[in-house]
DNA sequence: AAAACGGGGAC
DNA sequence: GTCCCAGTTTT
């Protein structure tokens, strides 16, 4: 492991400066009731890459569906995705129902108080197993997320670009270095908390910072250009033709996006690849796809949806088909009133709006 | 190392 | 519009 500098920090009163810190300003949120594994665990799989407001709804919907990793283990994937539906990354949940089930049937439901055994769980990478050990096991494990390289960049300027996989290795080292022995878990939740309320990506409060003394960013006035971040590459377009479909009987046609990729498992309104095919083959692709004659209608509106790594452009049009079933294992025929209850995406969620 | 993988809120 | 959030998996 590298060789941490550290001849002129105080590792003890920074540790003592940012727990008293934190134990006075902690917020109260639901997962912090209580040391259970099991909604520490769902709790950090949430709030990978989300923020702690659009969590909490989640959370208490979650638990009060799934209390116990016996239930998640016990339910339908489907119910599992319903209750995830809108939060996004939804292999989160598919990968939290696997490693539950492997929990009960592997460790006897007991969520494993070791990094090898809990780092091997489908979902849970470094960050999530440092998380589990300290909050729910007390264990001096690092977890370094995103708040954690900001603060400690600043703390002791590191100028290393935090987008680099080996660039994470590097702040766990440190924080082995400065971690509390004696309280990992308020340790690694007080720089969590000091980098969401007051170590903020722009505009940092450092004057009422806990541990502005031991910050050698404050010292130099560089807070604001750290840490360093390659910016992301822009996302491309891909433009669809998304519809409509009802039946004669008043049902419509949705489907089931395959079991990998984006929004695996998750149901939509069938779309239609328009860069590939051109408007004018809307009527034969389908049928080539789904062996559905397709009676395309009016432009009822339009949608663009940004994800991390591609805009969807959706022309939503209503269509008619003149079917009383389906062959395709893909689609399936659903009235108007149980559309909702299929998991959607946000994306398709709006389009329901646009139902007759 | 880079890309895939959602969605929302702050500015 | 930009940034990025209590990241992980796949390529």
């Amino acid at each position: 492991m590298k060789n941490i500098p550290l001849q002129h920090f105080n590792i003890s009163d920074f540790q003592e400066d940012l727990i008293n810190w934190y134990q006075e300003e902690k917020r109260d949120l639901p997962w912090r009731t209580d040391q259970d594994p099991y909604k520490i665990w769902v709790s950090e799989i949430m709030l990978q890459q989300t923020k702690v407001d659009t969590v909490i709804p989640y959370f208490h919907r979650f638990i009060s569906n799934f209390p116990t990793v016996e239930a998640l283990a016990a339910a339908d994937q489907q119910d599992v995705l319903k209750a995830w539906e809108g939060l996004g990354y939804y292999s989160r949940a598919r990968n939290l129902q696997n490693a539950v089930r492997e929990v009960v049937a592997t460790y006897d439901g007991v969520v494993p108080d070791n990094p090898e055994e809990l780092g091997s769980l489908k979902g849970i990478g470094p960050y999530t197993k440092g998380a589990i050990l300290s909050i729910a096991y007390d264990k001096p494990e690092p977890a370094v997320d995103g708040n954690v390289m900001r603060v400690f960049s600043r703390l002791f300027y590191i100028e290393d670009d935090i987008a680099l996989p080996k660039t994470r290795k590097l702040f766990e080292a440190y924080v082995r270095e400065v971690i509390d022995q004696d309280d990992p878990s308020s340790f690694n939740q007080a720089v969590m908390e000091l980098g969401a309320i007051i170590c903020t990506p722009k505009s940092p409060a450092c004057m009422l910072c806990p541990v502005q003394s031991h910050c050698q960013a404050y010292a130099e006035g560089v807070e604001e250009t750290l840490p360093v971040k390659k910016k992301a590459k822009k996302q491309r377009k891909v433009p669809y033709v998304a519809l409509l479909i009802r039946t004669p009987q008043e049902e419509y046609v949705i489907e089931k996006r395959p079991s990998d990729g984006l929004l695996a498992d998750l149901f939509q309104f069938p779309m239609v690849p328009i860069s590939e095919i051109g408007y004018d083959h809307i009527e034969s692709w389908f049928y080539q796809e789904y062996g559905i004659t397709l009676n395309v209608k009016n432009h009822a509106g339009k949608l663009k949806h940004v994800f991390s790594h591609l805009i969807w452009e959706l022309e939503i049009y209503h269509a008619e088909a003149e079917i009383t079933a389906i062959e395709d294992q893909r689609l399936k025929l659903v009235a108007k009133e149980d559309v909702a209850k299929y998991p959607f995406p946000v994306s398709h969620q709006k389009m329901m709006k646009y139902m007759g």
